[in-house]
Order: C-alpha cells, then sequence, then structure tokens
DNA sequence: AAGGCGTCTGTGACAAAATCACAGAACCAA
DNA sequence: TTGGTTCTGTGATTTTGTCACAGACGCCTT
C-alpha cells in the first residue's frame, strides 16, 4: 500500500537523519507525502554548474563527488557527500536562487531522498530543527573547502600526493586502486605532474606503482614527505 | 541615561540589521542589554587561527578581512566583512565549539556589536529571524570562498593581478594606493611573483608604478588579460 | 641640508609546477 | 591475435615560488 510505502521513507531516513525524529507527526506525514526514494548509479549527475536547483537530495547511501572544474578541464575535488549529508550548496541556491557554482556526481550507487525545492523552502523558514540541520552542515562544508584553500596555497604537491594516498590506505590494506589522473582530479592538479612525482616516489622506494594501482611500501616515509 | 543609551544600539543596528526589526519586543528588549557597542582601531585582530570565540561582532562600519597563513608567512585573503554582515565564521565556531581556522582583523576603524556567545546559542536555537540571516551570511561565504579557491586553481596568476586592480579602479580614479607586498597577501602569492608581473604589464603599458601607488593607464589592456 | 633608517621595489639564479607533445605499455573485446 | 582504448612515462618550455641581495624612496632627526 502506498501508507505503508511512504512511511517507511521515514523509518529509513530517522537513522541517518535523527533530526526527523523531532518534527511534529502533522509534519512527519508531509514530509513522506513529498519525499520521493531515488537510486542513482554511478557516474551519474546531479547537479552541474550553472543549474537552477529543483531537489533537495538526503544521503542514505553512496557517495558523492562535489568539484569544480577549469576551462583547460582540469578539476579539483571540493568535498564529498556521505550518508547523513546532504547537498547543502543545493539548499543554499535554493533559498537564495542563485545556480549552482560546482559539479556533483555520484561515485558509487546512490540512494537518497528528493525533496522538491518548494517544499524546502517552506519548511527552511519555519521549521528550527530544519535550520539547524542545515546550518551545521553549511558551516562544516565552509570548513572543508578553506581547508582545501589552505592545502593548494601553501602546501607542496608531493607532500599533498603523499598525504592524500595515506588517507585512503589502513594498516591492513596497502593497495590503493587509483589511476594517476584521478589523484589529480581529486588534488587539483595535472596528470602529468602525479605521474612524475609518483615515479619519483617509487624510486626512494615508498610505493610500488602499477597500472590503476599503487602500493604504499613505506607509510613512515609518506608520512615524513607529508609532513 | 542607561535606557536611551541601550535603546540607541538597536536604533543603530536595525538600518544595517533590519531582521532585528522582526524580533518580538521582550528579545528587542534583550538584544540591547546584552549587545555591546564597540570601536576598535585598524590592525587589531579579531580573531587569531585557533581562537575559541567568545563574541559574535555585528559590523557598523569599517572592513575587516578574513583571511589564511601558511608556514612561510605567505597570506590569502578569503573574504571580508562589510558593515551588515558579521563575522560568521565565529557564530559556526560558537555552535559548533570549534576554533576558529583564519585571522581576521580590522581594516579601517571598526565600530561594530558585540554579542556574548552563550547569547547566540540561545537566539540561534530558538528565533528563526536569526537562523534566516547566519544562513544567509554562512551560504554566501562558502560561495566566495568556493570562487577564491577556483581563481587559484585555475588561473594564471598575471591575470588574477589584472582582475584585482581593476576591481580597484573607477573611471574617475585611476590611481590605486597599495604595494606590492599587500597584492601579494591578497592573492595568495608572494611580493617577488606581483612585482615581476607588474613590471611586466608597465612595460607593456597598462600601468605605472611609483612607490606605494599603482596608476592603471589602460584598463581595457588589464581587462583583456584579467579575460 | 645631511645623514640614517625602515619600508618598498627590482632582479638574478634556481626549484617546483603546469602545459604541450608524443611515445609506449597494459588491458579489453572482437 | 589484433585493434582500440585507457593509462603511464618523459623531454621541452613556460609559469610560479623561493632565496639572496642590492638599490631606491620617504621620513625623521639632528
Amino acid at each position: 500500500m502506498v501508507m505503508e510505502d511512504k512511511s517507511s521513507i521515514l523509518g529509513k531516513a530517522i537513522p541517518l537523519f535523527p533530526f526527523l525524529a523531532q518534527l511534529a507527526p502533522a509534519l512527519q506525514a508531509e514530509f513522506c507525502q513529498q519525499a520521493q526514494l531515488m537510486t542513482l548509479p554511478p557516474g551519474q549527475f546531479i547537479c552541474l554548474e550553472g543549474d537552477t536547483c529543483t531537489h533537495l537530495v538526503l544521503m542514505l547511501a553512496g557517495s558523492a563527488r562535489i568539484y569544480k572544474m577549469g576551462d583547460s578541464g582540469r578539476e579539483i575535488t571540493l568535498y564529498r557527500l556521505e550518508p547523513g549529508e546532504s547537498c547543502i550548496m543545493t539548499a543554499s541556491c535554493i533559498l537564495s536562487t542563485q545556480t549552482f557554482p560546482a559539479f556533483a556526481v555520484t561515485e558509487t550507487v546512490v540512494e537518497g531522498i528528493g525533496l522538491p525545492a518548494p517544499v524546502l523552502q517552506h519548511w527552511m523558514s519555519h521549521e528550527a530543527v530544519w535550520q539547524q540541520y542545515v546550518f551545521g552542515l553549511l558551516s562544516q562544508r565552509l570548513i572543508q573547502v578553506m581547508d582545501v584553500l589552505e592545502d593548494v596555497v601553501f602546501h607542496r604537491m608531493d607532500s599533498r600526493i603523499a598525504a592524500y594516498l595515506l588517507s585512503l590506505v589502513s594498516p591492513s590494506h596497502s593497495e590503493i586502486q587509483i589511476t594517476h589522473e584521478a589523484i589529480a582530479s581529486e588534488l587539483g592538479s595535472s596528470r602529468e605532474v602525479v605521474s612524475r612525482l609518483l615515479k619519483d616516489m617509487e624510486k626512494r622506494e615508498m610505493l610500488i606503482l602499477s597500472r590503476g594501482m599503487i602500493r604504499v611500501v613505506n607509510p613512515r616515509a609518506l608520512a615524513h614527505l607529508a609532513q
């Protein structure tokens, strides 16, 4: 039945978005009415730069990458959307009727809940818990983007690559499946620069390179390079 | 009398912070109670990186610069505080009990209204108009910082300098009082690089340089360089 | 008016990073 | 096996950042 189907949305959402539990029952019902469960394949664009946002997506599972792209096609990742978060720039654009200032693309299969813009607009102007949720996320994003900026402006490329690789390994898992191109897009550099610096690190016996894969053999040395 | 003194704060604040007029009279009275008028000299630090924020400052007059600094002492401006705005990162830090992630320093004499952290915390969790004001400012900052990042990552230094100079001239006023060092701090580069590129532009007859001053003689050419 | 001092600017030499131009290697699918 | 696609390696050149130092300008003191 439709009722069951719709209320199950709330059941799925509350564990990741606990503030929804604090809404009045009437508003919870409205949420179930308006919310749309969606599943997106990897590589699907959620927003393009310049888009007018029509929906806010609350992430239930998977991850999405928010990035800027320059004229040359170079890219840099601003931050990621993970479960429990939502595309806060969308909210911001909806409320200020600005266009989306970056690209947003799914990296894995993504399950999410879509909310139409007018509904969000109404809730945001009346519901304190919504405002609090959005405020928290927004200030977190601001700090993240400021950190990326700091990294870009003040740190050397080799040290940034080292830090990035370290963020992807665990003690049990020293192999990273990634291309040089993807690292460059992550850090806002170009593939050639990344390739050259990785080759250097391989010569210095910190890594072993192979096609689409990097094995970290000396994490201590990498950590030292990352400072 | 104290009453007059305090209520005059609200009178000063409302033209620049119109949302205050929408507060219930009891809350307006509380605002006047808690708010402290302050005047700061130029060069005064409002926040240092790592500070715990104890007050939110609403700007009435003057301007302040928010910037990041690297280990080498190089700086980059994130954005400025102007009248009608407030140091939103402060609000964000107060609410999430994080430390301030940058430096904030006055550039001119600044008049502002200081609000103690606990008061703001209470208002933000209950008052929709406060939340709306802060939300709007926060999302504006996020977009500003994203724009700075885009500029740094994708644009060449000469074009960024040209764009910056153009933002400082008006048709009637082609002279800019600024040092090369200050331009470098604005854009996140080093003084030597800025000096060299400015010298180039002078050779190409876009500018005339003298100590502490730049006269723009060919804004069209500058605009072309800025793209 | 002269000298002294702090700030600001100019510049050469070198290192780091981005761009351009290719070539070759690894993988996949037909 | 072959052909095409993606991924990686590398030289040459330009742009940017760093280091080192010299000279110029403005201001203050005497």
